[in-house]
Parts: C-alpha cells; structure tokens; sequence
RNA sequence: GCCCGGGUGGCGGAAUCGGCAGACGCACCGGACUUAAAAUCCGGUUUUCCGCAAGGAGAGUGCGGGUUCAAGUCCCGCCCCGGGCACCA
C-alpha cells in the first residue's frame, strides 16, 4: 500500500470534531477500578494559552492518558482562576465589565484546549467568579468566623499603590508587589479581614513529613521556612524604676547574663510612655525609612532612651535603646541584646560602644575575652559567668531557665512563627464579597447562610481610584441588620483571590452541587489528590493556603484527609530562544499560533522532548520541526506497511526485542521519574530500527510494532496516534485501549555484549550468554585478538571480571 | 551571608545502582532522488596526533586534589550560573 503523507491538520481536525461531543474523558462515578486523580493548576483566564501552558497540560495529559490505559478510573478535570485585578484593569481601560472581559477570555482558552485535546472532563468545569462557586467561599469564611478562624483587627500592611489594594505578607516579593515586581509596597494601616493560619502553623509544619517523597525537597524547604517556627523564652525585663515589664522573645536564654541592653523595635507600643518628643519623632522617621527600605540590607542604627530596664535573671540593670533592626512584626518587638553571642547584636553595640560580655565558652575551648572580640561566637558552649548557671551546656541552661522563668512567673518557653495570619480584604470589585454586615448597633453581623450568595453587583461604574468600587453602589451597601433590623452597611471589602483557588479541587469532586461545596462522600472516593503539576512559583502561595483549607475543612468534618495533595510535580519554565518570555518582549509564544504551524501533536510532543518536564526548557521552532518530522516518520511507515505483503521475517527478532525493550522504558518512566524526553527518544531509536529493517519485517511482527507504537505515542501525540490505529483497523478510542504489557524474556538481548578493558581502557568487546560466570570470561577476554597487544610482555596484576558487563586486565 | 539546584560537543540534552561518555533531536557537511529546488531517504560530525588510506594512539564531562581495577557519577577544596531565604532575635 502507498504511503500517505502527513497532513497534520487535516488529521487533528477530523478527530477534533469526532471527539468534540464524546463524553469518554467522564470520570465514573460508581467504578469498580482504582481511582486516579490527576490535576494540573488552574489558569487565570488572561485570554491566551501560551507554551507554558501547553507544557503543564501536556504533562498532566500524558499521565492521564496513560492511567486510563492503565484501567484507572481517572479524574482530570479544569476550571479557571477567574476572578483578580487584571479583569478589573482591563475593565477600566476599556470600559468594559469584568465579567463580560473574562467570560470572553475563558471561552477563547477553552476553543485552545480543545483543539490540543486535552483529556478533560469538562463537565466539571469549574469558574471561580460564578455565585455558584464563591457562595462557597463565603460560606467556608462564616464556618471559619464561628470558629473564630476569620477575625477582623486594625494592622500595618503592605499596599501596592498600583493594585490600589492591601497585599498578603505572602505576595510581598523582595518590599515589592508579587505582580509589579518595580512597585515598592507602602505600609498603610487598616482594618481588615484576617484568616488565622497561625493556628495551623504546628500542623502545617508537621504534616510536612507526610509530604516527604511526593513533593519536591525544595517546596517542602520553603515551606518550612516560610512557617519559620523557632524555639525558645520569653522573659520579662522590668523598666526601672516603675516594674512595668518589657517582654523579649530569645532562643538563646542561656546567653541572658551576656545581655547589655533591650532593644525596642521603633513601633513598640511602650515608646509612646517613655519617649520624648524628639524620641518619638526619630522612632518615627526610622518606621517611615524602613517602610521603603531597600530590599537588601539598610544599616543598623538607634537611640538611648534615657531609661534602664532590670535583667530577671541576673537583676542587672542596662539601658533601653530603640533599634531600626527589630521587628515589631516578629516575637514581642523587643530583643536583649547579646553582642557577644550574637552577631547583629555585636554590630549594633560595637557602633554605639556599648559593651560586649562573653558568657557561652565553646565546648572544647576558652572563654572569649574582651575587650578584643572581633566577632559574636554563636554556637552552643557552656555558660560561664552566669552566678548559678556557670558550668551547665547551652541546651541544658535554655530548658532550666525557660522553667525559671515559669515558675517565678516573669516568663516561659515559647514558640514563635514567622509566618503570619492571612490579611484576605482586597480593596476591589472583582472578588468575592466577604460575607459581613456593619450595623451601628450590633456591630460585625454575619450575613445568615440562607441569604447566600452575596452577590457581585453587575452594573458598577470601576475608577480604580481608592477604596473599593463597592462602596459606590447604594443598593448593595446599603442593607438592614439581620440581628436588630436596622439599617446597616454591608462589607464592601472582596476576598483575597487565593481564597478562590484554595479548594476549588474539592468542587471538581462534585461541581455542581447547589446545597452543599460538595458531597463528603465524593471527596472520601477522590482524594487524595494523586498527582498535582503546576508551576514551582506557587510553592508559598496557594500551596501553603490550600494545604491550611484543607486542615479547616477537615476539622469542619467536611473532609477526612489532612492533605490536599498525595504528590506534587513542579514543572520547570518555558524560555523561548534563551530569554524569558514576557509580554513586554514580545516573544510569548502562543498555543494557537503552535497549533497552526506544526498541530497540537507536534507542539506537546515537542515541549516533552525538549527537556526533563522539571527543568527549564528552551523553546526554538528548529527543534519542533524535528518533532514535526518525527511524527510524519511515523506516520508514512505506518501507511505503507499495512496490510502488508509477506516478507522474510528474518529482522523480526531484532524488531521485537527493540519494541519490548521500548515498552519497557516507557512504562517504567511512566510510573517513576516521567522523563518523557528519554521516552520520545527511545521511540525515535525504535523508528529508526524500522526504517533500516523494514524490508525483513514479516506481516505479523509489524503488525503488533504498528499497534504497539500506536498505543506508546497515545498519551502524547493522541491525534495521529488515534488516526494510525484507524488505519490499522483499530476500533474505538485509542486510549481507551490497554496499555501494552512488555514480554522480559523478548527484551531481553540474547547474548551480553562484554566490554574488555585493559589499566581501564576498551580494547575489545567480546560476546557471551548471560549469566556467563567471571571464570569462563577472564581467558576469553585474556586471549582475545585485541587485547592481546596490551598484556604481552606485561605482568598481569589482577582481573575484575562483572557478569554481563565487562572484564577488566590489571597489567604493570 | 545562608540553604537548595546545576555546569557534559556548535546547540537542546542522554548516560536510572561506580562499569563503553556524547543516546535521541537540532544545526552543519556529503551522497541518492530531481531539469532544479523543497520534501524525502542514506551517511558523516568532541578533539589532538600518526597515516595516502583502512586504521591506530592519546586527551576529554567548570577548576585543583583524593578514593578506586574503574569516576560525568563518590569524597575534600575552589570557580561560575540559576533559584529560594535574608536583620525572624
């Protein structure tokens, strides 16, 4: 039969419109079949898919085409991140509504999806700013305010000048806006609406161990350090000459005689009884200094206060200075400050000459002496100089004085996190309302659940300019109070956007549920997420909120696992000619812009082959063409080659042993470390094979090769693999095939090829059954042709000898 | 500064457990087909030296040491690149 030629177009489009309405991507929902939940992050719908994308969906689509072929019963859902600031900007540079913006943007990205067909259930499609999905984020923050899990209270945060809104510490990046990475946020005070992760933060620390193995190292560690739980004491230095205590945080306690003054943060609340005004002023202009510091390091500096505070431990009094370098933000916002055994502390005394007393000797070594120490010794040694305490080792002295300071009540051990509570009020329109009322004589009300949804008022006029648009609409602000029935004013804040994509893999489970977020029980039969693929950029944001969702929902009962997320796969960057791709530089590439040259096979093919799915990978349309060849390589063999007339046969062997070696490749990488650039590769040899061999391929043996290739490039190249299953007289959905199973004994090779080695250098290769003992291979190899030259003459100190690898000759 | 990654041909990358470095692809060169080109098919391509050639010898995975019969892979010390954290007491 002649070859046809690859029209890639004519091919995706035929299957695309064949599959356009077929229902074979549903999850069931009453399967007897192990389940398999696979999910790849939502995008925000900006109107364009572009490469990165089409390399998250690839991944996530080769792994649930091949779970199917596997006989799971596969969750692969999508949806879209849809509410945020961009629609917002848009509307007011267009004049256009948000929603009208983003409906639009999400149907073009869908038309994309469909045309890379990707495998998802759109049934379950699930859009963030729709009143039937953020009902139940107002719903879940009225079950968290009953648990007084969702509280409001006036604080410093950051503002972006160009979101016109508050930023969560989490999207602060180096002082400046997550989205404007040149916009420096400013410290604005306000009353807002806070989420209390810090209740979660043991848990979300500990359940990190259960992560161990499925979530990159490197995502555990910033999370990790994100939560930043530190050990240690708090204890109370008394002000003189009025007692009133100044609480310090310090994990090292034991280092408390060495203490020379306190160091108060410039915003501690006790500055505004013992400073004057010109100490106010200057603890002022060091708030405002810090507040559009450089990211980087700004230098040390502060003031005496003029007063003196009494150690609780040794009753020593040292002065009380105010410092640019605490934090009010962390611990107690005030520090003793031990320059001797601490290195910020011994910058700071030595620029204001404050004294320097060594207390902690190293374990095998002297005490320090000063004057004369150039730096703070900061490990753990034994306490010396320290009346009762001298002679014990550090970890001994912090756990006895941290019992001290219980016992006599000016202190205890305690333990401090990093990370904060979850400010989630948004100055803007396009989010989800929070769910309050302020009524003048009741106060906070929550709106009763029966009134939910609060809706998203449609016809609103956006500026940008200032507080929230919200406030503008008298008919939504504008409410009576459910408790007294007075008139009252609805929260015009909206919820922070990570809210939205915090759980929405729950509704997957159960999207269009109007009762309930979702069926406890279809969340028992899913979850676990099996396997989760998104970008690494994530790796604090909505990782970290999702996974504290996820401890809130179980602790409502609503789920039983402490865990989103079984495995997580971070994806590495798509970089296009070696320079990242951005907007601005005009080098985004865009998936449909990919479809139209080359077809969606090709482009998803591509981006697999290029690089191991976690690194980085570099876009260049050369290589794609290598692809596009490839699977035209494919194509035409498979045409021309059935049916097929009788050959020989006599390559069959050599055919089948590559095709069952391939197999072999493909599903071990499947099931471990998905280097699916390897994989193509190996395909390719296996092409390669079949171009040289193909006039000895006998009528049988090409054609398990031909379905067998069919089925390997299914997960993906699904269009063409699909068309040459057709030609082969396959019926059905291809991947609604089984997966092919490999035969050891045919993959195997039938002879080890030993590589003869001599001081470490090949010589020779000779050939030998497996399993042919070291004995039988040392005088082979001894006496090969080859080799022969190198020994003679020489003394032969040793031979190693590996079965089935190779024979190494020692000679002097 | 601290903590992770990483450094292999002209390029992307391969080498999964210490055992043949450079799979596969791109680019390039040559050949076949063609009036010609494209497409396609076949072959070559780390480098130095010896040789007319077939072939042979040496070097080589950022740099310097080490362990080992054997190192891209393990150990020690550096250099460079990418990412994360960075006054967190």
């Amino acid at each position: 039969m002649p070859e046809k030629p690859y029209d890639h177009s004519q091919i995706e489009l035929k299957w695309h419109e064949r599959w356009q309405d077929a229902t074979f991507y549903k999850a069931e929902e009453n399967s007897s079949k192990p389940k398999f939940y696979v999910l790849e992050m939502l995008p925000y719908p900006s109107g364009t898919l572009h490469i990165g994308h089409i390399r998250n969906y690839s991944i996530g689509d080769a792994l649930a085409r091949y779970k199917w072929m596997r006989g799971f019963n596969v969750l692969h859902p999508m949806g879209w991140d849809a509410f945020g600031l961009p629609a917002e900007n848009a509307a007011i540079a267009n004049k256009r509504p948000p929603r009208e913006w983003t409906l639009q943007n999400i149907a073009a990205m869908k038309k994309t999806h469909r045309r890379f067909g990707f495998s998802y259930d759109w049934d379950r499609e699930v859009s963030t700013c729709e009143p039937e999905y953020y009902r139940w984020n107002q719903w879940f923050f009225l079950k968290m305010y009953e648990r007084g899990l969702a509280y409001r209270k006036e604080a410093l945060l950051n503002w972006c000048p160009k979101c016109a809104t508050v930023l969560a510490n989490e999207q602060v990046v180096d002082g400046c806006c997550w989205r404007h990475e040149d916009t420096k946020v400013e410290q604005r005070a306000l009353v807002q609406w806070f989420l209390k992760i810090t209740d979660y933060a043991e848990q979300l620390l500990d359940d990190i161990a259960q992560l161990e193995g499925g979530w990159p190292e490197r995502v555990l560690t910033m999370q990790r350090n994100w939560i930043g739980r530190s050990e240690g004491t708090e204890a109370d230095f008394t002000l003189d000459p009025d007692g009133s205590p100044i609480r310090v945080f310090t994990t090292r306690v034991d280092t408390i005689y060495g203490a020379t003054c306190v160091i108060l943060a410039p915003e501690h609340p006790l500055n505004a009884a013992i400073l004057d005004d010109e100490g106010k002023a200057r603890a002022k202009a060091m708030v405002d200094a810090r507040a559009n510091r450089d990211p980087g390091d700004i230098e040390k500096e502060g003031f005496f206060t003029g007063r003196y505070a009494v150690n609780p431990y040794s009753g020593e009094k040292v002065p009380v200075w105010i410092g640019n370098f605490v934090l009010m933000g962390y611990g107690t916002g005030a520090i003793m400050a031990v320059p001797a055994h601490d290195e910020r502390d011994f910058e700071f005394c030595r620029k204001y000459g404050i004294p320097v007393r060594p207390v902690i000797r190293p374990v095998d070594g002297v005490l320090a002496v000063e004057p004369g120490m150039k730096e703070a010794f900061c490990e753990y040694g034994i306490v010396e100089n320290s009346g009762e305490w001298s002679g014990l080792p550090s970890e001994d002295a912090r756990r006895r004085m941290s019992a001290l300071a219980e016992r006599k009540g000016f202190g205890k051990a305690a333990i401090t996190y990093r990370i904060k509570d979850w400010g989630i009020s948004r100055q803007r329109y396009w989010g989800t309302p929070i769910p309050m009322i302020h009524c003048p004589a009741c106060g906070v009300v929550p709106v009763p659940e029966r009134d939910l949804p609060v809706v998203l008022p449609e016809k609103i006029e956006i500026t940008g300019a200032g507080r929230s648009p919200l406030e503008n609409v008298p008919e939504f602000v504008n409410v009576t109070c459910p408790a007294c029935g007075a008139a009252a004013r609805r929260e015009t804040d909206t919820m922070d956007t990570f809210i939205d994509s915090s759980w929405y893999f729950y509704r997957y489970c159960d999207a269009r549920n109007s009762q309930a977020p979702f069926d406890p029980a279809k969340i028992a039969y899913w979850f676990e997420i099996d396997q989760y693929i998104g970008g690494v950029e994530h790796a604090i944001l909505h990782l970290i909120y999702s996974r504290f969702f996820t401890k809130v929902m179980r602790d409502l009962g609503l789920v039983q696992n402490s865990e989103p997320a079984r495995r997580l796969f971070t994806q590495g960057m798509v970089i296009a000619e070696g320079v990242k791709m951005s907007k601005s530089k005009g080098n985004v590439v865009g998936a449909d812009m990919l479809a139209e040259k080359y077809g969606a096979d090709t482009a998803r093919m591509f981006v697999l082959f290029a690089a191991p799915p976690e690194k980085e990978v570099d876009w260049r349309w050369e290589g794609a063409e290598g692809i596009y060849r490839f699977l035209g390589r494919v194509y035409r063999f498979a045409t021309r080659n059935v049916p097929q007339e009788e050959r020989s046969g006599e390559s069959d062997r050599k055919v089948l042993r590559k095709l069952h070696q391939t197999v072999k490749k493909i599903t071990e990488d499947f099931e471990t470390r998905w280097h699916f650039n390897t994989c193509i590769a190996s395909v390719m040899e296996l092409v390669n094979l079949l171009y040289a061999e193909e006039a000895n391929i006998s009528a049988t043996a090409m054609r398990e090769v031909l379905e067998k290739l069919a089925l390997l490039l299914a997960p993906f190249a699904p269009y063409v693999s699909q068309e040459i299953w057709e030609e082969l007289g396959g019926e059905g959905v291809l991947f609604h095939q089984s997966w092919p199973a490999f035969d050891p004994e045919l993959a195997r090779d039938d002879e080890a090829e030993i590589v003869v080695q001599v001081n470490g250098k090949v010589r020779s290769r000779i050939t030998a059954p497996f399993g042919t003992p070291k004995e039988e291979l040392e005088p082979r190899a001894l006496a090969d042709d080859k080799v022969k030259p190198f020994v003679e003459g020489k003394q032969v100190v040793k031979v190693i000898a590996v079965p089935d690898k190779l024979v190494n000759i020692v000679v002097k």
